[in-house]
DNA sequence: CATGAATGAGGTTTCATTCAT
DNA sequence: AATGAATGAAACCTCATTCAT
């Protein structure tokens, strides 16, 4: 943990947020290594030095945006007074928020699902990203289930695939949200959301 | 003193679906022109006769997927006797089937948004999808609309966005259903819809 | 000699004229086989009835070419009445007229020489232009000859030298009158021809 | 700390006479990016480091040629105790004379010439070939203005459509040197310079 | 004969990666 | 360590020529 060493991480970690840019503006194999090390303010043999290949700083980009965003996000402690759903809702709108904050969260999405689809890196990328939805999904399931146990939520609501259905609305928000101009996730999810978590409490 | 007597609409629709298996396969970047050649059993400059360029090639396979997906599934005359949010949970339901039943459906989809998401791309790419996405809510706003008119749907409920969610939600589970194994979207929607539905209903 | 001979005759002098503007408008090797055969409104096949490859082709315009414009302008019988440095003044503006009206003229020239350059066709093209110069050549030595027999011209005059000299001039001067704006090459050689050819005039 | 130490500008240089022999041997569309490389010894790629494009690369030929050529040739000093008439005659055979010790001289003007009859490469190429015509062409006007001055040139010659005339001989001469077997444009100038050069002679 | 679809060699350009300095 | 010149494998696209109809 000597100087050195703070200097190797604080370069990685400037190479990762110029690659998540360049990665995001030009897609993973439009972008070129000099565009990232452009951007990072290093020559282009330099990445190499902190990466092994184009394929490991894409993969480690995406580790590091799972990290931070699902992350940092999901991970929130939260105020435990305020019901369960109610606490869904705060986190669904808080992500929303997030992304819709950074320019570049949901074309760098866009990518990582696409290297997912391709068979040649479906495994690797598949993997970790398969590990984020769980985790996410995971977190809903326990705030579910507690609220079942408090008797919040009705104890007849399939907990999975419920949690799943709200993970993938997150995700094919953000879809919307690129694609169709004058499209907010975060008003849709505002407004839709109280309706449809009325479904789950108990009553 | 015709030419070589060739049949033009069947060519193209053959390039198309070599195409959609060889992008869906490598991703549009990566695949290469040769392959969707070799896949469809031309040679690699025959397929500029039917297509200009490697982009029109792929907006094309993006066309014709998304007017006989969207389009075949969506606009599909549905008997009027049950209620609407029945017609909506079959409209789903048949979605994700067939998306579950081709192979190449989620991976190519996957492509499609990546280049919605590639700067150079989104606008033509972008138009396109945004023309389906909008076509599929409206379909579901005119249904949940409908539902209003006849009583069946909270009249209180928010027409579009919760439209919107809905669209969001199958876009979402198909990317489970592609990542996490044993995962099945239909399913996941069958157990998990009666509940969220069940909250527009009125009364 | 039939009906049939006519057609075809008729063909290719329509083949040799689309070539010709093709080849002068985007060069021997840029202008494609179908540009020549859309100009001709014949199809792309239909060329090589007429002309065993692209080669063939070209060398047929040049040979046309060599035939119409040298051939026609130079051996046009000229008034005997007048002496032979009038003579020749008259057939190098005649030249430099034509070249002039014709639009192709140059630019189809700057390409023959430069296949002539090339080392692949140099010796078949470079033999016919060859045959051309020496033609065109000939005729001013024949008329300086003459013209020293009559008197007019100083026997001192190196006839063939100058006679080069004189068929160099004019190319020299179609290059100009195609690269500077504004520039003729028979006004040009109007102002400049008299006090030249005066130098050769016997006394 | 520096890289691969390189001279670029040597690297540019041998590129460029590299380039010059292949154009000339080959012609500017059919000699290959390839052929350049090989005969420069380096990678097909590394000509991209040099220059942007095979345009690029024959554009910069050009320019070479033309500086060297051209202005070596032109604007050397020479002996002002000699008359105006022996300095034209002596920048001619000057001229001609370097363009003979060339062997890649004339083939590379001919393909100059035709990239600026081609319509798409007219403006670009033809823009400097005119530069350069019109510095020949004004040095000789000077040349013979200053005759006129000294009263060594008749004043009633017109002077610019002369000069331009003495460019074209030369250019003209040169085709007709790698056309014509045997044929010498410095010796044929040598033979008919005196006489032309003596009609503009005061007297 | 006439056509134009089909071919595939070949050309330009890009870019991940290496490595001498 | 850091650099960026060098490499060469691809990849996209063109087009002369062939040939079935």
């Amino acid at each position: 943990m000597g100087p050195r060493r703070v200097d190797k991480e604080a370069r990685r970690e400037r190479l990762l947020g110029a690659a998540a840019t360049v990665f995001a503006e030009f897609g993973y194999r439009r972008a070129t290594m000099e565009q990232v090390a452009d951007a990072a303010g290093v020559a282009k043999g330099s990445v190499y030095l902190a990466f092994d290949s184009k394929e490991d700083l894409f993969f480690a980009v995406f580790e590091e945006f799972m990290r931070d965003f699902v992350g940092n996000e999901l991970h929130a402690d939260q105020p435990s007074d305020t019901g369960v759903l109610d606490q869904i809702e705060e986190t669904l709108v808080l992500i929303t928020r997030a992304v819709e904050d950074d320019p570049i969260a949901i074309p760098l999405t866009l990518e990582f699902w696409a290297v997912c689809g391709v068979e040649e890196t479906r495994a690797r990328f598949g993997a970790l990203y398969a590990e984020s939805i769980r985790a996410f999904t995971d977190r809903i399931v326990a705030l579910l289930e507690r609220g079942q146990a408090l008797g919040e939520v009705d104890p007849a609501v399939p907990v999975r695939p419920v949690a799943s259905c709200i993970v993938a609305l997150v995700d094919g928000l953000h879809i919307q949200q690129w694609t169709l101009t004058g499209f907010s996730a975060s008003a849709t999810l505002k407004d839709a959301l109280a309706p449809i978590l009325q479904s789950l409490r108990a009553g």
